[in-house]
DNA sequence: TTCCTATATTCGTATATCCGGATTTATGGA
DNA sequence: TCCATAAATCCGGATATACGAATATAGGAA
């Protein structure tokens, strides 16, 4: 009887605004959509930015448990995690819309891997 | 024919975002709800803070567009901004839900004056 | 093993943000 | 006019956050 994984802090309203006041956060969610699942290397190639900055704030999203992150080989995928709370998942929603109009971002055709 | 009014930049996610992301701003938003005005002196006895970072956030939630202030006599009087657009209303109402919960912030009644 | 590619992390630096005391501004009353 | 109160703004300092180059790690293939 032990934790498999740690107990993640349950997701606070100003963490989850903090997470989405980046443009380049706000962006990486337009790209892979609520319902997508997107490799980092096309993520890398949409935004152009230094890979290590796209790394990192793929972290962050990971950390704030907003995106779960699966490994396939040597990729990535990324999508929203879909375990969030309902009052979550609905301002990701609206808000990411939103964000594509603002931005010009459409969600990605899988297409590298 | 002139401007009464600079034009407000329009509202961005990021914007509305950042000015969500701290807790600060978040409790002043749960205090006022969505549809009440209230008195900064209220606002200032609520939340013990120093009146200077009370009348900062609430300069900066202003500057965003999320609120709007009437001045009547020697006291300001905040409420939510009812002309933002639709994305950015159902937004704050469903995070000051939630955040009320999570802070522990009913709306006040209005007191002071 | 060694090499190659994809992604993550580290590190130093630049910039942004938050804070609260002190001061200023605005208003009403004496 | 002068005074008192409410709120806004200024200021210096502390902390947080974003950045990108460099490096580390992980996995697959040869």
């Amino acid at each position: 009887m032990h934790a498999v994984q740690a107990a993640p802090t349950p997701l606070s309203v100003a963490g989850l605004c903090k997470c989405l006041g980046d443009e380049s956060r706000l962006s990486l969610l337009c790209l892979m959509g609520v319902d997508r699942e997107v490799c980092v290397c096309d993520l890398v190639a949409a935004l152009d930015a230094p890979q290590s900055t796209i790394s990192r704030h793929l972290a962050q999203l990971r950390q704030c448990g907003l995106v779960v992150a699966r490994r396939q080989a040597t990729w990535m995928h990324y999508r929203v995690n879909d375990a969030l709370p309902e009052w979550a998942l609905t301002t990701i929603e609206t808000l990411v819309n939103e964000a594509r109009e603002q931005l010009g971002l459409q969600p990605l055709q899988g297409q590298c891997c």
